[in-house]
DNA sequence: GCCGTTTTCGGCCCGACTGTTTTCAGTCG
């Protein structure tokens, strides 16, 4: 069983027992165990082996007990128990906008409602409206959450897809007969969600391909079997199609397969142009001979053109930029120096700031920010002037430590709702990087909101405004901002904008980073890491900027450390 | 439920916003 599984459970656990309405404090131990579990890089089964389960934090008598009744059974009797109580339908309703525990309970206890059809249809009957604690304007709220979870059912996070690909394509690739197996589609155009993942192998025989796959613990079952593809659904809600092809096709599949299907119509236009065609089974001359094709660095040169990596095939101009020879240098993950926004346990990170160090260095990095919350955020544990000069003060000592590697001093200050920054200018001068945020007053006007974070733009003192648009991918859709004008703002300001690595943020997203280049203005790829393992996550950022075609010199955490600084100033 | 330079029970994370019940419960970050 994967860690992930496992804290999986627990939250569920921990949701069910706040339908309860069982103590806070009780919930909030099984959550911050679950959260400690999914970040653990160590398999629990073998932690357990080990007797090392307490030293989990978190893990007490109790919850070891469960863990290990999970690895025992494979469930948990407790979370069996609530489930039959309180079904699952009541944890997505309480998922949607404005709608927590409590009300979740209630519908389901007066109204016993179930799912989100049956909330829907109680919507439109009228009948929320009259239970204690809703109204008229909830139950428009209501129907425009079941909206934004329809409109993203299928759809998964990219990071998802991801993980899923590379453990599925590994264990393919033991299968013997198979001679290579790659990711295609959306996935591997790092498409920032995906509705299924799509795989190609290359084998001589597909049926003993298949067969693995269909038997792999990830998958539920089999939606459909051709003979030389299948289907799949998996548990984690995401569906699988594997295209199994001769060596010969390999290529061409899977390259068809990548799409976009726009960027793939036009490659055939284009092939057509010269005389040849371009399908799955190969390039050909009109007098049907193949043309001797191995990678698809091959292919395009045969088009008469360079090269598109698999993020820019939107099928949007980049064949014309690839013919005319005008197409962008990407950025790539290794040009990346440093990480400029990551929290640590002085706020509400799990991290050390001696294990960020160690992290950053294993990566190559030359340079990290330490940027934990302001005062204002109490939820967070920001800090105050006084805590904040006494982690400066650790930082400095940190580095007279440190030969090839510096920790830069920060914080990720919340713009406040009515427009001011959340310590004076007299304390952030003093700081290397000042990133501007906003976690509260979402709900302001456009202008209103606009108005805040420009207003902290013009500030000289803001370095980087953090996820701008404040989106959660199928979660929270973005703030009422003018992105137009905050683009025009950072241009003239010379702020620069972050590209926020988390998988369920990527925000700015692809379009506005795009135009963000046009506009002159830098952007920063960041983590926002709060533990360990979301470091890593700046493959998904660095994604983001190469499907908006920026290049090294667009991004200032490309930039060696003296340069950087000259940015910062 | 966990944790403790408190050893055994008390503390653990707070404040703004929302809609409306006009005084506060519920939600959210």
């Amino acid at each position: 069983m994967q860690n992930i599984e496992i804290a999986w459970i627990f939250t569920e656990l921990a949701d069910l027992l706040e339908i309860q309405g069982e103590d806070f404090y009780k919930i909030r131990a099984y959550r911050r165990v679950a959260e400690a579990m999914a970040s653990l890089e160590e398999p629990i089964e073998e932690i357990h082996r080990r007797r090392l389960l307490t030293k989990i934090p978190g893990v007490g008598k109790v919850i070891e007990e469960k863990i290990k009744e999970i690895l025992k059974t494979g469930k948990l009797k407790k979370h069996q128990e609530l489930l039959r109580q309180i079904p699952r339908g009541v944890l997505e309703i309480k998922q949607l906008p404005g709608i927590g525990s409590n009300r979740a309970r209630i519908l389901y206890q007066e109204l016993g409602i179930t799912d989100l059809e049956g909330l829907k249809q109680a919507v439109e009957n009228r009948q929320v409206r009259k239970l204690k604690g809703f109204s008229a304007k909830l139950e428009w709220d209501i129907l425009n959450g079941i909206e934004m979870v329809r409109n993203r059912q299928g759809r998964i996070r990219l990071s998802v897809s991801r993980e899923l690909a590379a453990e599925l394509i590994d264990f393919l690739k033991k299968i013997p007969g198979t001679l290579g197996v790659k990711m295609a589609g959306s996935t591997r155009r790092w498409q920032e969600t995906v509705g299924d993942l799509d795989l190609v192998a290359a084998a001589e025989d597909p049926a003993p391909l298949l067969t693995a796959l269909a038997s792999h613990p990830r998958m539920k079952e089999v939606i459909e079997r051709q003979s030389n593809r299948i289907r799949l659904s998996t548990w984690w809600g995401l569906s699988v199609d594997l295209q199994v092809v001769s060596p010969k096709e390999f290529i061409f599949t899977l390259h068809r397969s990548t799409g976009s299907k726009d960027h793939y119509a036009r490659l055939q236009e284009i092939a057509d142009s010269i005389g040849l065609q371009l399908n799955h089974h190969g390039l050909r001359t009109e007098q049907g001979d193949f043309l001797g094709i191995n990678n698809e660095e091959d292919l395009y040169q045969a088009l008469g053109m360079k090269y598109i990596p698999p993020e820019l095939r939107k099928g949007s101009g980049e064949v014309e930029a690839a013919l005319k020879g005008s197409l962008p240098s990407l950025i790539e993950v290794s040009d990346i120096k440093g990480d400029l926004h990551i929290h640590t346990n002085w706020s509400d990170s799990a991290l050390e700031i001696a294990d960020i160090i160690k992290r950053c260095r294993e990566k190559g990095y030359s340079y990290a920010a330490i940027t934990d919350h302001s005062q204002s955020l109490k939820i967070a544990n920001g800090l105050d002037p006084t805590r904040l000069a006494q982690q400066h003060q650790i930082i400095r000592e940190q580095n007279k430590k440190l030969e090839d590697f510096t920790l830069l001093t920060g914080v990720e200050m919340d713009i406040l709702p009515n427009g001011e920054l959340d310590y004076p200018d007299e304390i952030l001068e003093q700081m290397d990087v000042v990133i501007g945020s906003i976690h509260t007053g979402f709900r302001q006007s456009k202008k209103e909101i606009t108005r805040r974070i420009s207003k902290a733009m013009e500030n000289e003192q803001v370095d980087i405004i953090a996820h701008m648009t404040g989106r959660l991918i199928g979660r929270r859709e973005p703030y009422d901002v003018d992105v137009e004008e905050l683009l025009e703002t950072a241009a003239k300001t010379q702020t620069i904008l972050e590209i926020n690595s988390a998988p369920d943020r990527l925000d700015i997203n692809e379009v506005y980073a795009k135009q963000a280049k046009d506009l002159g203005v830098k952007l920063s790829i960041n983590t926002d890491a709060h533990d360990l393992m979301r470091l890593d996550d700046m493959v998904y950022g660095v994604a983001v900027a190469r499907r908006a075609g920026l290049e090294p010199q667009d991004v200032i955490n490309t930039l060696n450390l003296e340069d950087l600084r000259k940015v910062l100033h």
